[in-house]
DNA sequence: TGTTTTAATGTCAGATTAGACATAATAGCT
DNA sequence: AGCTATTATGTCTAATCTGACATTAAAACA
């Protein structure tokens, strides 16, 4: 956010801090949200890589075109678990889970 | 295993391979029951160096302690998602995640 | 423009998982 | 040995997750 922005809502009474604490979430249920985005961002990005469409790679997982959609984007309804079994499945290794991991994700466009 | 019982097997007619092979897994699936054995090991490390008994754990992560126990050895009923959250509920950074993930597993004892 | 391909979103029934409880096994101590 | 604390295992119901389907939105390309 813009400094200016920032201290214009800041005068009308707005506390502005980060999504976890609008959203009012614990240190640990940030980390979990961050967490599987970063591996949800990954799927897309090896998918892409073998320039595969979402239906293509629902095959090969045996799972559905909705689905893989909604691990791409880190939906709500999708697990840490099932992505990590995705990511499995395609071959990425527990090095390439750990760099993922610790990776820094780029802030969401505001 | 030995080298003179693998030899002793052998010879009866036994084929051995490791764990993945005799259980018939897929290299993904076998990846998965690893990751998910050093993340369960990690939890229990992680409860026994704050001294907490799994009851203990368990009231902090508003679990029950047989939950805890099945976590702690990688039960089939316990997520990857689950051992996750839990270590990010206990503290743990994205960085040890990275590290326990990467770590060599010890083989179980034969 | 229209047509086709690909991606996103909503919903739902069946499958899986989680917390809880009971109980058994084990460890630690006297 | 007994007694207590701790851990392990089995089972159940409720909650959550998943694949599938339908539909819509958005690209890609003629």
């Amino acid at each position: 956010m813009r400094e200016e922005k920032r201290k214009r809502l800041e005068a009308k009474g707005w506390r502005v801090g980060n999504a976890a604490e609008f959203l009012q979430l614990t240190a640990g249920e940030a980390a979990y949200i961050d967490l599987k985005l970063k591996l949800a961002s990954h799927l897309r990005k090896r998918r892409e890589k073998w320039r595969l469409s979402q239906s293509a790679l629902a095959g090969k997982l045996r799972s559905s075109q909705s689905r893989v959609a909604k691990m791409e984007v880190g939906d709500t309804s999708v697990s840490i678990d099932l992505l990590i079994r995705s990511l499995l499945t395609m071959g990425a290794s527990q090095r390439e889970l750990a760099r993922v991991i610790t990776r820094h994700r780029p802030a969401a466009a505001g």
